[in-house]
Order: structure tokens, then C-alpha cells, then sequence
DNA sequence: AATTAATGCAACCATTTTGTTGCATTAATC
DNA sequence: GATTAATGCAACAAAATGGTTGCATTAATT
């Protein structure tokens, strides 16, 4: 069983549900199934296989009204990612703490 | 063909590929694919079809010495992740901000 | 009541993924 | 030169992925 984490990077790798995740930020208010297939090329069912790894990653949360399903994004169930990329963000956003970690290990930590 | 940004996400949805990043990340040196594979339980071509897809996806890089393959991390290339979430980032971030969202909606923006 | 619209369910299919094993090759060591 | 160690290559297999289609069900509309 994958736990929570490995859903959300699971469901974050494939482009096609990163899209759907922009969209329905994007819209800001939730939308039918029907409503993100029509965003997409693919099938309804297509969509609707997507949604459902979304949800089951906590990333989309749906109400049901009638016949419908309103789809509604959680982007906070990204922090996950953003956390575990966190470890290495100073590679990228601290160019200085890199030489000092060079510098740390060629002549030793003070 | 996918491209760059797409293989980083699909090298890091596999638990396996990030925690051979972690270990690169920790050990702060290149890693013999034989000195990566004692830190797993599966086999060493499985975790060579691991690393092809680290390097791939540019996450790692390899030189050569004599009959060894030292891989090295490039955590730098996380950063496309990172960018991506950024404009997520502000759901878990600041609630403050989620909610001047809200009231911009609700009664418009000033 | 009949029709239409939104969705569910299930089977199916091709491809990719994640792992394995066996054997070959090449480089280092005794 | 023979042996050992690190890796490559290839075949294989099971499972997951990403998509399709056909038909059923349920809810809304006319």
C-alpha cells in the first residue's frame, strides 16, 4: 500500500492530472467531470481515472449535487512535495551556503 | 518524447529513485553503482535501471573511473519541481493571502 | 412518461515500469 | 596469466499505467 506522500508524487507525474490541477486552481471554484473533460482532449473516462488518482492522493476532494460530481482541488496536500524538496533547496536558492559547504569539507568545519 | 521537466517529476514519483537522491544528497560524494546498490535490498541491475532514469532526467551524472561508474547528484535540477509548485505555494504558505483571495473575489478587487 | 445528460462499471488493450536472472565484457589484483 | 570485481547487455515476467469502448444507471428536463 502506498501511503499518502507517494500518491501525491504519483499523481503529480503525469502531466495530463498536473493540468487538471492547474485547471481547477485556475477556475477557482469547482467544476463536473464533465466540465474538466471538456479542457481535454482525452475520453471522459480517461478524465474521470485521473480524478480518481487525484483523490485518492487528497489533491482533488468531490461533492456530489445531483447528477453531478464537483471537483474541487486541495493544493495544500502539495505541501508533501514542497516539503520534501526542501532538503534541497539551498542548492538552487543559495548560491553562498554551497561554497560554504564546499569550503566546510576541503579545509573543515570550524 | 517527453520532455526535461516531465522526466524530473516521473524520476521522483518512484520512492526507490528518491531515496537514492537522499543518499547521493547525504553522502556528499559520487557513489559507485556497487556502493549505491549495498544501501538497497533489490538487485543491482535493478538499481541501474534506476539510476539511467535519475540521469535521464539530468538528477544525476556519471563519470567513469577504470571499471567504475561514480554517480553524483545534481539536485539543482529539482528546481523545475520547485517552480512548479511555487504557485501553489502561497495555499500553505499564507493563510493571510488565502484569505485577500477570498475577499477579492467576494466583494472585488480593489 | 419519454428523453437527455452525467456518471459508473467493466472489459479490454498497448505500453511502460519495476524488478529478476544469466551471461559477457572489461579492469584490477594476486 | 588467472582470478576477482564492476559493470553491460538481453531476455523475461508481473504489475501498473493510460487510454479506449460499450452498456447500465440515475437524475433532470420536457
Amino acid at each position: 500500500m502506498l501511503d499518502q506522500a507517494d500518491k501525491v508524487f504519483k499523481a503529480i507525474a503525469d502531466p495530463t492530472r498536473r493540468e487538471i490541477i492547474h485547471l481547477l486552481v485556475v477556475a477557482s471554484t469547482a467544476l463536473s467531470i464533465t466540465q474538466v473533460t471538456q479542457n481535454f482532449e482525452i475520453s471522459r473516462q480517461g478524465i474521470t481515472k485521473h480524478i480518481k488518482s487525484l483523490q485518492e492522493a487528497g489533491l482533488v476532494s468531490i461533492s456530489e449535487q445531483g447528477r453531478e460530481k464537483y471537483c474541487r482541488v486541495m493544493p495544500v496536500k502539495l505541501k508533501v512535495v514542497y516539503d520534501w524538496l526542501s532538503a534541497y533547496e539551498k542548492f538552487w536558492t543559495d548560491k553562498l551556503s554551497n561554497l560554504d559547504d564546499f569550503l566546510d569539507k576541503k579545509y573543515g568545519k570550524t
